[in-house]
Order: structure tokens, then sequence, then C-alpha cells
DNA sequence: CCAAAAGTGTTATTAATACACCCATGC
DNA sequence: GCATGGGTGTATTAATAACACTTTTGG
């Protein structure tokens, strides 16, 4: 904080990007769009832009732009900080600190024409983060944050459901933890855990077929945003550790 | 991330606040510093301020405040980004956007001598979180994110002994971990708890009697950063909750 | 009929909790 | 001796994991 010279501060430019992600297609997803400009002119980067004004909040950027980008209303979809990214080059045009922000939504037809919704698209992860899929800047280091932290939140809170559509059975929330987490979960035990945790789902009374098979009912999100207790990935328990070793 | 007009671009301050906090005296505080100027002079607030040079790290601005305010090597201490705060009016001088850090660190003789160092004091938390400490700015909402952030580290990590001298005893651990969730924990299952946990605790082959009673074995840092299976704290369980409900 | 997915039951193992009890020191 | 805290044993209960089995649709 502000502590004496009230001059000779440094003033650098504040961007707000976004690092937004779906379940598409069997895959975690991120929605990427084309540099049409220098620096890294036709690198994909993350959608964000500088702040549109100096009095504009932080959080308010980051919703305005997920709007330009997706077209959609912010509200509703969930938005939270990532984090401060601001190694002195990383942009070579000069001293730029970004904000990002993540982003959770479920696969839906983007009306990608916004104003600033230039060649958005949709990219696996994977590709961004074994290097199959250049990225401008530092956004690599963002994506396998932004990632990251979503695959962590899927575990305690109910986050899980912010990639499934309003109504959505057991097994589509399931595929959501699968895909998010790369390893498959027996569908049976997933099935007694979730629907025994209180405010995690409630019953819409009505049942889908669109999985095939017996008809599976379907759910709206409940209030809860804290799971206890966790839903746990395999590989990062004990038990899973000790399997590893012994393995070799 | 910049798209266009590289005009008209709102520059804005950067600062990096730092939330040092330490287990003292049987309480949770924090490391305020008392502001010589306007605004909110004379207020308590975090010690930070703006990067000193167009050209540095976020990371190394936080590292040279934790320097500059403890007089300790910021090496060795935990330090990782909180967050950004960057509200159009946080700052009544203007656009301040600040990059908040979370350093933990041991009950240490501070050698509070070091250029910076105006009047550094320990203040309690929970004097500021239950607003008998006005803070200036926006800093009680970052302390409370502070605070939060280390609470639920502690689950999951094995950051509890950074709050330790680098040989402490499982009762001092165990103390760490009541007071930084201000709530008992039974000292037998806590003992098995963590010793049986791999790579946590190494045992030094020495023994202290400074809590009285029995010996209690020495140990250092392990090479353990995840917790698993993790300590829960009560009252975020299933079981808790239910019998809070039942108590009414 | 069969295939496929939904959902229930059962059992074994592991972890969390509560608490009885013994140990090793200072005084 | 006694108080104090360190540390182990053990029983109960809850959560996890593995998997056999039944249900209900589509074709």
């Amino acid at each position: 904080m502000p502590v004496d010279q009230p001059w000779e501060i440094p003033l650098v430019a504040v961007a707000v990007d976004l690092a937004i992600l779906t379940v598409r297609s069997g895959r975690l997803e991120i929605l990427l769009v084309r540099r049409g400009i220098e620096p890294y002119l036709g690198s994909l980067a993350l959608p964000g832009g500088f702040l549109a004004s100096p009095e504009e909040d932080l959080d308010a950027a980051a919703a305005r732009e997920l709007t330009e980008e997706t077209g959609l209303a912010a509200k509703g979809l969930h938005l939270e900080q990532l984090g401060a990214y601001g190694a002195p080059d990383r942009d070579p045009r000069g001293r730029v600190v970004t904000v990002c922000y993540l982003a959770l939504m479920p696969d839906l037809p983007l009306p990608v024409a916004g104003g600033d919704a230039r060649s958005a698209e949709w990219v696996p992860v994977q590709r961004v983060l074994r290097r199959r899929a250049g990225v401008a800047f530092d956004h690599a280091k963002i994506i396998k944050d932004a990632v990251e932290r979503a695959r962590s939140k899927l575990e305690y809170t109910t986050l899980a459901t912010a990639f499934c559509s309003p109504e959505f059975s057991v097994s589509e929330l399931r595929r959501v933890y699968e895909i998010v987490w790369g390893q498959p979960i027996d569908p049976r035990n997933f099935h007694r855990k979730v629907t025994s945790i209180e405010d995690f789902l409630v019953p819409t009374g009505k049942y889908t077929t669109r999985d095939g098979g017996r008809p599976a009912a379907l759910y709206r999100r409940g209030s809860a945003t804290l799971l206890h207790p966790a839903i746990l990935r395999n590989g990062t328990g004990r038990r899973q550790l000790a399997r590893l070793r012994q393995a070799r």
C-alpha cells in the first residue's frame, strides 16, 4: 500500500483475461481467440482486454469480457478470480499486469457474434498442456493454473454442476468428473455418493433416456456449495499412492 | 490481453501488499503498520508498497517488501499470492490495484529496524475480524481472505509447519492447528495421525521438555507438501453438522 | 430376445472419533 | 509422591471401494 512518495510511482497497464472452460465432445476445452494484431499475431490467446476505463472494477471487467466473448450474460455462470500475472517481460510492448479469471460453463451453442468476438474457438486443454498448441504470452501457464484450480475445486465444492446444463442426470455429472480429472469413476458408488449429499442435487421428477438404457432421473443444482465429505480424486489418496509404489 | 487500441489504455498504480501471519502468544496474529501519511493517517494497514520500478516482478516485490518489513530473508518463508484487489474506489488518491501476498512465519523476534520498518506491530486477527481494530482501505477484507486461505490450507497441505520453528514437537504443531482453526483437537488422535503421514514429520532424535511433562520428540518438516488423507477441521464434516443440527 | 445404462445391496477395508490407559519428566 | 503433558491401544462408527445383482428402457 501507498506509503510515501506520491511521485515516481510506476504506472502499468492492467488487463483482465478469461480462462473459460467447458466440457465438450468428451474433453475439457478452453475458449481461445486467434490474435489479429502484434505481438503474437495469429497465435491463440486467452480472451481479455485492458480495463475499459480508469473507473472499471476488475470483477466488472471480467464479467464484461465474458459477455463480449460468449454473448452470454455473466450472471448465472461461475466466475472467480484466478490470480494476477505480472512478470515484467510477459508482454513485449511493455509492462502489463493481467488479472485472470476462471469461468466454467456448460456446453452451450455460443452465439459467437458479439462485438469483440473475433475468431473464438474451443481448444482441448490437453493440446495446450502438452504444448501441441502454442499460445501467446504466458497464457500456457495461466491455462495450466486454471485447469488445476478447476480440478481441485471439483473435489470439495459443487462446482462440477457449473459444467452441466440446468437439468442433468447423475451420469452426466459423473462424466464431468471423469473428463476433468481424466480418470474413470465407479458409476455405482458415484451415484450413491452424490445422491446422498444433502442439497447437492434436487430431483426434478423428470427422466431422460438421452444416454440410452434405463431412464435416468434428472436433477437441478441444489443450494449446497461445499461438499462434505469431499469427492476425492483417485491417485491422490494414500491407498492409491501405496498401490502405485507397489506397482513400481 | 491487449487486443486493439494501443492508446487510451488506462494506466494504474500497482501495489503489492503483504498479509504476514504468525502464531504468537496463543493467537493468530498479523503484522500491520501504523500509517504515517494520508490517507488513513494513523490507521493500521498491511505492509506493502508500490512497485519499486516498472521492471520489478510482482513476486520479487513481495519478497522485497517481506524483507524490508521483517528483516528476514524471504527465502525459507512461505509466500504465496492471495489475489488482486482492484475496486476503483479502494484508494481515495486514485486507481490502485494491489496484488496481495500471504506469508506465514514462526514466532520470531523481528529485528524490526530495516529501512522501511516504521511502527510495525503484531495484531491479533480476531481484533481485525471482529472490527475491534479499524484498518485502512479494504484491508479488513484482505485480512479475512488471508486468514481463510491459511485455515483451509492447513487442512490439505503441510503448511502448518510454516508456523513452527525449525524443530518442533507434535503438540506444538497441534497448537498451531488449534489456534488457527480456533477449536480444540484431541491430542492423542492428532499425534497418531500426523506421525503416520509419510514424509510429513522427520524425527530429529532429540527431545524437549519445554512444554512440561514427559519429554516430547522433536521433528523437522518433511518433504511432503500435500496431506493425504487431509486433516479436517471439525465443524465442517457431516457428522459435526448433524450434531449441530440436533443441538439446535 | 439382447445391449446398455440406471440404480440397489453387500462386503471388506480404511479412516475418524472417543476415550481408557500407561510413560517419563519436573517439582 | 503428584501434576503435567507425551504417547499407545482399542472399540465404535463412518466413509471408500469393489463388485454382484436387479431394473427399465431402445432396438
